[in-house]
DNA sequence: CTCCCGATAT
DNA sequence: ATATCAGGAG
């Protein structure tokens, strides 16, 4: 019975999450959903230091919706340059506050459907806002973090983040999401780093498929082979 | 699948 | 030198 209950095994790895970080939340500095919202997109593939950096001196000088939407692209691609992807960033960004000012009434929009429509925004970003700003458990924030996380701790094997998410969530109980991508994140970051992950220190060692680990060096993290890959029904 | 792209750690 | 960072679109 208490051979490899999935369920359990999460349960137990919530419970840890809880007493490690139990104030987890995100860390991308903001003061409104139009905030976080911009933020968020700028924080693709970069580190959320990096964005809180730029966003001040951003946001001072496009408080809203209607300003961003009016700013010159030559402004923006100079304001976020540092967080990579510039060029992309500022037309998602010019583009999104543009239609937040014409559909939404200058509003970041409340609802899952309603978020995807903006441009640079997918699940991940809109469960950031949903969660973190809303208080909405829509669903769970799959960024890079999650991803590795997940297949780490052998929450998913898949690699799609869509997949990775609904796994997540058959695990882990509604009420726990926002606080689980938050804490999950949070881990990534201190811990169960990409290059080379702190496993002797990792609270969740007890807990993980990857058993000895070697102080610091994450070699071992890359051999062991995997049990026999299901296949999807026809 | 590729492309977008600067900053930092290793 | 290279991998990685709170991804998303074509």
């Amino acid at each position: 019975m208490k051979k490899e209950d999935p369920g359990k095994r999460a349960a137990a790895i919530l419970e840890v999450l809880e007493r490690e970080f139990p104030r987890a939340d995100c860390a991308l500095v903001h003061e409104d959903p139009f905030q976080l919202l911009v933020a968020t997109i700028l924080s693709a593939q970069c580190t959320d230091a990096k964005v809180n950096q730029v966003t001040p001196e951003l946001f001072r000088k496009f408080p809203t919706p209607r300003d961003l939407a009016r700013a010159s692209r030559e402004e923006v691609e100079a304001l976020i340059r540092p967080t990579g992807f510039f060029s992309q960033k500022a037309r998602y960004l010019r583009e999104a506050a543009a239609l937040l000012v014409e559909r939404f009434q200058g509003r970041v929009p409340s609802r899952m459907e309603d978020l995807v429509t903006l441009p640079g925004v997918a699940r991940k970003t809109a469960n950031v806002v949903l969660g973190t700003w809303f208080g909405k458990n829509e669903g769970i924030v799959v960024d890079t973090h999650v991803k590795r996380l997940a297949g780490r701790l052998g929450l998913s094997r898949e690699k799609d983040p869509g997949r990775i998410e609904r796994d997540l969530q058959a695990l882990f109980p509604r009420e726990t999401w926002t606080f689980l991508g938050h804490a999950l994140i949070l881990l990534g970051r201190k811990y169960c780093k990409a290059r080379k992950p702190s496993c002797p220190e990792c609270p969740l060692r007890e807990l993980c498929p990857q058993l000895g680990v070697e102080k610091g060096d994450g070699k071992s993290l890359k051999s062991g082979k995997q049990p026999p890959r299901k296949r999807r029904k026809p």
